[in-house]
RNA sequence: CGGGGUGUGGCGCAGCUUGGUAGCGCACUCGCUUUGGGAGCGAGGGGCCGUGGGUUCAAAUCCCGCCACCCCGACCA
């Protein structure tokens, strides 16, 4: 450590707030660059190489292949695959000399789609899964958290290609088990978790979360039967529809200064709307207006989306249910005067041409307390399939803790937190349909190749270790992933250096990977509180009694210290 | 993009209200002492005070614009 570029901290940086960022940096492991930037400094470099190696062991264990692709890539092939405009802002573009359009890649589907159309012909060429490790990046609007969000990460990418659905879900489920693998080597603490696939495309998909309270991610588990989901994903469970002809007829009373839905409630109670008391906000269907854009548009359709009133919109799973459109909460009510705020009713939406999505719960035979369309008046007895028909359902509303399981109807749902660091996906042949990639079947007609797509974001993965692996003196790496095995700490003078040195050298011999802090001039106290902060497992302190042939062991995560003899030290270690 | 906060040496901060040419701790350099839990003494080096403009004899300080960063929300893997 004498010569190691290196400087620790002793104070946290002010702009860190979770912990994974306070210590990366304060222990010397990363530097913030640029906004969304992270240097990675070499005690950084070693942590990130040991996750990429476990990583790239895992992969070429399933079989894939390890490429590298170009990460300044031609706006051609994302023009193709439609995702020039998909991804919008979230990519970085810029033009080369001539004026010519690129991009830096967010993900490589494209480049691998067209390099396997360049080399392979047959049927008997495939199945066939690259993968790659490679710096990505993406037009993050804010980036935060250290590494955990940034606009230039390092990621595992991967790429499977197959001639048949049953191929596709063999590889899916290979990568998934592979990806259990790699997180349970890696020392995480992980959930796999049902997931929207967002802007990749494609069908079934599953998150890979960390997890910790610092995750960006929220997702639902059912202590019953163990289903998992991120909230976006989360499917509503759907009563049984009724019949219609079982509710009065709809009527319209005089509601005053009721736009909001706890006012309404007050007021129906009061007033006993329809003749009857008890109304809650559960009773009431409120609908939110929203303006929808598709992708490349240049102007907005109009949405209203119907839910239960005691819930709330959701806009992150709102977002997720209409991608790749983007979706903003309505402020044109200047140019919409039939939309009458705070009392819209679906009872004319179909008549004035807007679309109107509602949440499963909304079924037919289900009548509700809503708006009449006029200022303060509200409608009862406003019967879905009778006085009201929706386009559709979209899962727009919030999930809570304590909700139905959808899967076994019985659990009462937990909600968690946790940061996604890998991300699985069954494409389908979206790429190879928007690239016309086939092969040659056996019978001599063409075979058009099904794909998925399968992600590890390594450098947040390391910092999601970070997260999980630290306590207040500093990190504690598991040994897969620490930048050493054993630190030797030469607390004296003279002698302890040499002798550190010397043991340094043997535990090298043995095979450990050593940390060795000969800093002169730095005393005892200083080297063991930047041990604890660097965390590598096991230390050896070379100290007060190696004159007696004995140093001390010392474990990181339990703080357990032992006295050994100087010559048992590397058979201890290396065993 | 909306709301809030912060920009002063490598890091953490004070100074700003009440204008007078920048300070503290850590880190760094040199010397001596010290060496099992963030040492002591002494001597040093390092700052366009985010940026552009304005007010003023004089601006880190007052005024206006811009930028950057952090947090919350939006968006996103």
């Amino acid at each position: 450590m004498s010569t190691l570029f290196l400087r620790t901290l002793r104070e946290d940086p002010a702009d860190a707030e979770v912990a994974s960022h306070r210590l990366l940096v304060r222990a010397g492991y990363v530097r913030r660059a640029a906004p969304g930037g992270y240097t990675w400094l070499p005690l950084g470099r070693l942590v990130l190489d040991r996750v990429t190696r476990v990583v790239r062991e895992e992969m070429t264990a399933i079989g894939g292949q390890e490429v590298h692709f170009p990460a300044l890539l031609p706006r051609g092939p994302y023009e193709t695959s439609g995702r020039w405009t998909e991804y919008g802002d979230d990519i970085f573009t810029l033009r080369d000399r001539r004026g010519v359009e690129f991009l830096l890649a967010p993900t490589h589907e494209e480049m691998a789609t067209l390099l396997v159309r360049d080399m392979f012909g047959s049927h008997r060429d495939y199945p066939v899964t690259l993968f790659q490790v490679q710096t990505k990046f993406r037009n993050e609007a804010r980036p935060r958290a250290g590494l955990l969000r940034t606009r230039e990460f390092l990621m595992k990418d991967a790429y499977s290609f197959d001639l048949s659905d049953d191929g596709l879900r063999a590889a899916y489920d290979r990568h998934r088990a592979a990806y259990e693998r790699i997180f349970t080597r890696l020392g995480l603490d992980f959930a796999v978790v049902a997931a929207t696939s967002g802007a990749m495309g494609g069908s079934a998909s599953e998150e890979f979360l960390a997890t910790t309270a610092a995750g960006e991610d929220t997702y639902v588990g059912c202590p019953a039967c163990g289903y998992a989901a991120n909230t976006e994903a989360v499917v509503t469970a759907a009563p049984a529809p009724g019949d219609p002809a079982h509710h009065p007829a709809m009527t319209v009373h005089d509601t005053p200064d009721t736009p909001t839905i706890a006012a309404l409630v007050a007021m129906a109670n009061e007033r006993r709307l329809g003749g009857r008391t008890g109304w809650t906000a559960a009773a009431t269907l409120k609908n939110v207006v929203l303006a929808v854009r598709r992708p490349g548009a240049d102007t907005d359709e109009l949405l209203v989306v119907g839910i239960p009133g005691d819930r709330e919109v959701d806009l992150k799973r709102l977002a997720a249910a209409l991608e790749p459109a983007t979706v903003t909460m309505f402020d044109g009510w200047a140019d919409h005067p039939e939309l009458v705020r705070g009392y819209i009713g679906p009872q004319v939406l179909s008549d004035l041409g807007i679309r109107y999505l509602v949440d499963p719960r909304v079924v037919p035979g289900t009548g509700w307390l809503t708006g009449a369309n006029q200022p303060g008046r509200h409608a009862v007895d406003v019967v879905c399939g009778r006085d009201f028909v929706p386009d559709g359902t979209i899962e727009a509303a919030e999930v809570r803790t304590g909700d139905p399981c959808p899967r076994c109807g019985t659990g009462a749902l937990a909600i968690r937190r946790g940061i996604e660091i890998g991300h699985i996906f069954q494409l389908g042949r979206r790429y190879t349909n928007a690239f016309e990639v086939d092969a040659l079947g056996a019978d001599g007609k063409p075979v058009r190749p099904t794909m998925g797509c399968y992600g590890i974001g390594i450098s947040r993965t390391v910092a999601a270790i970070a997260e999980q692996h630290h306590d207040e003196r500093g990190l504690v790496w598991p040994a897969a992933v620490a930048p050493a095995d054993v630190h030797v700490v030469a607390a004296g003078r003279g002698d302890q250096v040499a002798a550190a040195l010397h043991l340094a050298g043997q535990l090298a011999d043995a095979g450990l990977r050593v940390l060795v802090d000969d800093r002169p001039q730095v005393s005892p106290g200083v080297k063991f509180t930047d041990a604890e902060l660097i965390g590598v497992p096991r230390a050896v302190v070379v100290g007060r009694r190696l004159a007696e042939g004995y140093v001390e062991l010392r474990v990181r995560a339990d703080g357990e210290r032992v006295d050994v003899p100087l010559a048992e030290v590397v058979s201890r270690l290396a065993g």
